[in-house]
DNA sequence: GCCATATAGTCAACCAGCTTGACCATCTCA
DNA sequence: TGAGATGGTCAAGCTGGTTGACTATATGGC
């Protein structure tokens, strides 16, 4: 593949992620979820199982412990997680999502959906399929780059 | 395609965009072009084909033409660009690339080709053109939001 | 058991990149 | 030709990140 090929490629790619990580900002704020930004979603993601510590999320972030507590206290404030103290570890607290931190979760779901149908009808449900696949074979579960 | 589905799918994206924007990144550097962050290639990618103003680049990278201002003048700075006065337009002064600045632009496409390879030899040729080619379908060209 | 060292988290100060607001020069068009 | 729109810059302020210093708790060799 020639190198034009290649950034034509990674053109489209950033493109399209930026698009919907746009489309899927706005969803959220219109289902009523307002104030956060994209790094509250990856933070979501990661602490949406089973909670974490500040200092995961600051892994899973790409960013500094500090950065990482400072998001937490926002979403904190704003009522989508809490802190506990953790189980296992007297020093580290494990924050976990609030129902409506579990709300928000859903709403992002729903927002992507909303965003990825066009897709759907543009290339067809197969080939959405074939570039789901083709993706997640390239970035198996890589950590998140702070985009929405 | 269920909820679940989309967002599998719209995590999956945002984690190669993430990915490739940082190897881009790197690979740009490994080539000696230091101090660039991602908003200037997207900057160089505007001004690539005939220079541009302050005002379209403003536009493309959506900010303020404060800050696209204050972006070219740290790319001038560097010497990837220069300003010129506006042939038609004595308002307006034209920005065009340097020759170091087609320099970067063209190792910014090397590093992206060596970004992509890897995923060729996963896929295949044949799927990662597919994979372009939807997502060129996708976006044909959007606005391009600074990840990079 | 005990101490040296590593780790989780926070506080404080600072910095970079972007925004808003005000402004001047030039263009456009009724 | 004059009113309003547009291109660009200057200045001040905000926000989200950084680095550095510190406390509290955990861990592992002795």
């Amino acid at each position: 593949m020639q190198n034009s090929e290649a950034m034509a490629l990674s053109a489209a790619l950033l493109a399209v992620a930026g698009e919907l990580t746009q489309h899927i900002h706005d969803g959220v704020e219109a289902r009523g979820f307002e104030g956060l930004r994209p790094a509250h979603g990856f933070a979501f993601a990661r602490l949406a199982p089973d909670g974490g510590t500040v200092t995961e999320l600051a892994a899973h972030l790409g960013v500094t412990k500090q950065a990482a507590s400072q998001l937490v206290d926002e979403i904190v404030r704003k009522g989508y997680a809490e802190r506990r103290p953790h189980p296992d570890d007297a020093r580290a607290r494990l924050v976990v999502l609030t129902e409506r931190g579990w709300a928000c979760t859903r709403a992002a779901e729903e927002a992507a959906a909303e965003a990825v149908r066009p897709w759907a009808d543009l290339l067809g449900e197969r080939e959405v399929r074939a570039l789901r696949d083709g993706l997640l074979r390239i970035a198996p579960y890589g950590p998140i780059k702070p985009i929405w």
